[in-house]
DNA sequence: ATGGTGACTCGCG
DNA sequence: GCGCGAGCCACCA
């Protein structure tokens, strides 16, 4: 588990409840604004953790990330896409057609670099 | 080192 | 709005 990991799933672990944000912010926030398919992949790899991470589909609400157009971007025809919209209903997350979010209300503010910092800092 | 694979994005047509 | 192509990044073989 190197360095990018670590920061994808403290950040991500940032987003409060009834809210949602997407791969690419999540890239910009940990400052690899380029990086969005690897955040993805990051969030990908939590379904397979290692024995002794704290980081796995439990404590890192992986649901909570979406694509820039507010939808759910895992295959549709996976259970997963479903069970991540369910989650997000659950949590207050209004999923309209085609499992679009309403960014407009839903989309979390976001962290600034300096307070990444922090995150970073205090819990690693 | 090298090429292939994604839970990505953006710009075009 | 939708499909495509082209960058981009971390991983794995």
């Amino acid at each position: 588990m190197n360095n990018f990991y670590i920061k994808v799933y403290k950040v991500v672990q940032q987003i409060p409840k009834g809210k949602v944000t997407s791969y690419g912010r999540i890239a910009e926030m940990i400052g690899h604004p380029n990086a969005a398919r690897a955040v993805g992949y990051a969030l990908s790899a939590l379904r397979n953790p290692d024995s002794n991470s704290p980081y796995t589909s439990q404590t890192v609400p992986w649901f909570r990330v979406v694509n820039s157009q507010g939808r759910i971007s895992i295959n549709h025809r996976e259970t997963t896409a479903n069970r991540q919209a369910l989650i997000l209903q659950e949590e207050g997350v209004e999923i309209g057609p085609n499992l679009k979010i309403n960014l407009e209300k839903h989309l979390w503010q976001g962290l600034h670099i300096v307070e990444v910092d922090d995150i970073l800092k205090e819990l690693g």
